[in-house]
DNA sequence: TAGATTGTTAATCGATTAACAATC
DNA sequence: TAGATTGTTAATCGATTAACAATC
């Protein structure tokens, strides 16, 4: 089902406009509105109230030209010779992101890395919170942490199906990642977001995101060793 | 200063060769050499002795012609008609990213990403070492993680000076970030790794790598909202 | 009005892919 | 030799940027 509402709402002229055609929205694009918004939040906490894409260009380290045309794919959000009103532009991007409203996502391996993104402050800000927590290890089974009780993956199945979430996140060791993406897709869960450094296979309805820690470090590595 | 002799030395030939253009190697190729490299340490795993481009592309969700192409920035490395040898291959790309030598880091901010960071298995197995943890708060300072010991941000600048990293890793709430940054320029640090979402401002001279766990939980909650 | 800045088009740049001669 | 697969060129695709009319 394609929304093509979606856009021409976004855009919240006050007459009807001839429905825009959806072009595909690129990764690159979406990556540099969550630049965008960081940086907008911090203006408005400065009190700024406007804002021009050359200087919010100039404070994510791209041009004003990419700025214009990444926000033009989803409306016109600023005024001729006066720039983006910054709370606007937020509340805009916010609602592009969908971080104006809750997620909520299961956890994969309480290990040290899961540990750290259950308690990443950085989450919760933007609306997306841990429901439940599992691990293999039998030490683990029973604790705690804040209100949600870490639980035997064996029982995953049953738990998402009686309180389903809409992301699942992976920070198990490598070889049971694959595992436990098929069990986020019988569940039903179209959001992945994968840590173990593995190639996972998923049907395409899923959407997966990997973060994996040694390329970054690897990509450091390549260039200081010439 | 240009090191012509690094890519003909790569292709292992026994002649001299014209020495070939350097040509800019993109962050994406050296982001799929990483893949590749991981994928065939699998491989070697798995006693396979030679593998064509094809399946390695396929295993990485690449095609055929973009992994002889990444690879042919660097030499030849494969037998036509037959494919290439896993363990050479092998050998080639951690030469290319540089993980044939030890790489020492210093970590700022020991909160529970920097200890997750800190005891991440994958580092060590690619040959990056933790050899210094900097942190502010008093009630961990002098705490030992393996052997070693949690350190006040402010001896930083002169325990670096005595034993100095090839790698920064900022891991610190996002106030402190630009001053370790800074501290890190001083000190020569060249490679900086930085997980605090906050655009940093460093000369170009330095490797500025940054993971945000954020954006790629943004990127899912707009997939995941139209 | 004059100056500033958007939204958008067209030009440019760079990355990916198809195709195939070279060659094992 | 015939079949397979590389290394590389040229074509294609897609992302970025320059430029400018629209307009506040």
């Amino acid at each position: 089902m394609q929304r093509k509402v979606t856009s021409s709402r976004l855009r919240g002229g006050n007459r009807a406009m001839a429905a825009p055609v959806i072009e595909k929205i690129s990764e690159f694009t979406v990556r540099r509105l969550s630049t965008y918004y960081r940086i907008l939040l911090d203006l408005e906490q400065k009190a700024a109230t406007t804002i021009s894409s050359a200087r919010l260009a100039e404070l994510c380290g791209v041009t004003s030209a990419q700025v214009r045309k990444d926000l033009s794919y989803f409306g016109n959000f600023g005024t001729r010779g006066l720039g983006y009103q910054v709370d606007e532009l937020k509340g805009a991007i916010e609602n592009i992101l969908g971080l104006n409203k809750r997620w909520t996502m299961a956890l994969f391996g309480a290990g040290s890395l899961g540990h750290a993104l259950f308690f990443h402050q950085g989450f919760r800000e933007d609306g997306f919170f841990f429901t439940h927590v599992f691990d293999t290890d039998g030490s683990k089974i029973g604790h705690k942490w804040e209100d949600v009780e870490i639980r035997p993956f064996g029982e995953a199945k049953a738990v998402l199906k009686a309180d389903p979430v809409d992301i699942g996140v992976i920070a198990t060791p490598v070889q049971s990642a694959q595992d436990v993406a098929n069990l986020l897709v019988e569940r039903g869960v179209h959001g992945i977001l994968n840590f173990a450094p593995r190639q996972l296979v998923v049907p395409k309805e899923a959407r997966l995101r990997n973060v994996n820690l040694a390329v970054a470090l690897e990509s450091l590595s390549f260039f200081l060793s010439r």
